[in-house]
DNA sequence: CGACCCTGCGCG
DNA sequence: AAAGCGCGCAGGGTCG
């Protein structure tokens, strides 16, 4: 059963059920907003699949009023996949004028208070086109008649999930303790200043350095004028990145280096950041499913995936709570392997570091020859070390070095890849087209052949890494639904038809508050933390399965049960 | 003044 | 141009 949700001109809900084919099946209900969760409550008994126009539009609604549910179909991403996914690409979605559901979302930052403003998805041209019972029939066409409808239906679960999830998370929020974050600039910085003051450290060694340059008045955050006094002073220096510093004798060097630093932490972490975001002692950062065209999620504002682990310590659980830290070990190398079915390097990473048994196998000297390599070879790195370790690769993983050879060299003709459960790669765009025409024109220079050279290498470069970084992905989003389908059978009491009233979502049960590309966090009671660990680690041991089935390959898990994020690892 | 680009740096 | 992918964000600087 599938019930979808929408939001009316008039600021009402409508649901309507609909069939497997998606065609209204039973009456439809209009409900005002403050009934939807109880409504949506009732509902969950028989866990039907909630079709959302957009999740993170509609599902606050509910998360605000008590409500989580088990299943949904985002309307909205999972459009995005099917119009670009090669699977489906002669299906009458794929090939419709573009309409409204190929527009990106409002951009605005959603309101604070769930349900406060949703006004985005209500159209007055009430074409077919825009309509999404028809929209959701499209879709389930466009997978019931492709090759392999059964990929791409656990992608759209997948990505839908996610949608969930991010909602979830956002809702819920990461601990967050203000006291500590505070400690440790006071501490770092000097006492809390003005916006706009240099704090004490701050101005301390920004004195040093401008005495060390002889420029009393130079402004150490200004990358012109900083480049220039180091030019003064005889530093031959392209850039004042702190790596090509590092590699200078100077006086100035080390205060420098230790100014950019904590720069950055007052300008990216500072007070600033923490009135910003912390909320109640919660991290409520906005979690874009499907924002990066490889599938994976990006963030708006409070800059939520770029955590510096200096600042990880104020991430503490509640008193009587854990945080279940978890992170996929060698993730991308893992599905390259998977992907490409080499059993040698899957079987290089059972039951271990996947680096330290490329290692034990004695393809190359070091772990970090190992690293390198790997990330050479699914980047497309072509000198330096790694590009000096591909050849050791690729005698001994024949098969996964093909594949992201066949990957990019797919990119370099401007043709499309795919992951695997199905999300294609975007084509390249109208210059990207005709720089390659202007490449093969007769009065082709030399200098736009290699610069159409140049470029079809750079998309190459992105299709190899689209395949293993959406694919890891893809597996990342099996991976967090699963576990939050066995968390909430964990601590079924919220859930439970049989309780009239919703309660506070987040209140007393196990919940995901975090999530970075292959690394998640559970804040649970104390009492639970041993089960979430198990189930953690069994959610990875299945997302394997759902990708590749009996292939034979691990996805092995650090995890850890800590007070606070610092601790882990 | 805002819009935009550039640089630099944090994360995976 | 940090060798090699994907991001977000802040601050300086320039331009209209």
């Amino acid at each position: 059963m599938h019930l979808l949700a929408s939001r009316t001109a008039n600021g009402e809900i409508l649901v309507r059920p609909l069939d497997s084919s998606g065609r209204p099946s039973e009456p439809a209900t209009l409900l005002a907003e403050h009934d939807f969760p109880r409504y949506a409550l009732r509902q969950e008994a028989s866990a039907p699949r909630w079709v959302f126009e957009d999740t993170s539009r509609i599902y606050p609604i509910l998360l605000g009023g008590g409500v989580k549910v088990q299943r949904g179909h985002d309307l909205r991403l999972c459009h995005a996949i099917l119009r670009l996914s090669a699977a489906t690409q002669s299906s009458e979605l794929a090939r419709a004028e573009p309409n409204r559901w190929d527009r990106a979302p409002a951009l605005e930052p959603q309101a604070a208070e769930p349900g406060s403003t949703l006004f985005d998805l209500v159209f007055d041209d009430d074409t077919v086109e825009n309509d999404s019972t028809e929209e959701f029939r499209r879709q389930l066409e466009a997978v019931a008649t492709c090759a392999d409808p059964g990929r791409l239906r656990l992608l759209l679960a997948a990505e839908s999930a996610g949608a969930l999830i991010a909602a979830e998370m956002q809702f819920a929020g990461l601990p967050w303790r203000t006291d500590i974050h505070e400690g440790l600039l006071t501490r770092e910085l000097g006492p809390r200043v003005a916006p706009g003051i240099r704090p004490e450290r701050l101005e301390g060694l920004a004195q040093v350095i401008r005495r060390e340059l002889g420029d009393p008045h130079l402004n150490p955050d200004s990358q012109p004028d900083l480049m220039r006094a180091l030019q003064r002073v005889g530093l031959e220096v392209s850039s004042t990145r702190a790596w090509e510093l590092q590699k200078l004798q100077h006086p100035v060097i080390a205060p420098l280096l230790d100014y950019k630093k904590l720069a950055r932490l007052l300008s990216a972490n500072g007070w600033y950041w923490m009135d910003t975001w912390i909320v109640d002692g919660r991290f409520h950062p906005e979690y874009v499913p499907g924002g990066v065209v490889t599938g994976r999620w990006a963030t708006r504002g409070g800059g939520a995936l770029q955590l510096p682990k200096q600042v990880r310590g104020a991430v503490v659980a509640d008193t009587g709570w854990k945080l279940v830290v978890a992170d996929a070990a060698q993730l991308e190398p893992r599905i390259l392997a998977a992907l490409s079915r080499d059993t040698a390097m899957a079987t290089a990473g059972r039951g271990t570091d996947l680096y330290a048994g490329i290692v034990a196998s004695g393809v190359v000297e070091t772990r970090d020859h190992a690293k390198v390599a790997m990330l050479g070879a699914m980047y497309g790195a072509t000198t330096g070390e790694s590009g000096r370790l591909l050849p050791q690769l690729k005698k001994a993983y024949p098969r996964a070095i093909e594949l992201t050879e066949t990957a990019a060299r797919a990119g370099e003709r401007g043709d499309v890849v795919s992951t695997r459960l199905g999300r294609s790669s975007p084509r390249p765009g109208e210059r990207w087209l005709a720089t390659q025409a202007q490449a093969y024109h007769p009065g082709a220079t030399d200098a736009d052949e290699r610069r159409a050279r140049s470029q079809a290498r750079d998309w190459g470069r992105f299709t190899r890494n689209f395949i293993v970084q959406g694919s890891a992905a893809e597996w990342a989003l099996c991976w967090m639904a699963e576990i939050r389908r066995e968390l909430r059978l964990l601590a079924p009491r919220q859930f439970d038809s049989g309780r009239p009233s919703p309660g506070p979502v987040f209140a007393e049960s196990p919940h995901l508050v975090f999530f970075l590309h292959d690394e998640v966090i559970v804040h649970t009671p104390a009492a639970l933390a041993d089960d979430v660990e198990q189930i953690v680690t069994r959610a990875a041991a299945t997302a394997g399965r759902h990708l590749f089935g009996d292939f034979p390959v691990d996805f092995l898990l650090t995890v850890a049960t800590v007070d606070s994020y610092a601790e882990a690892k």
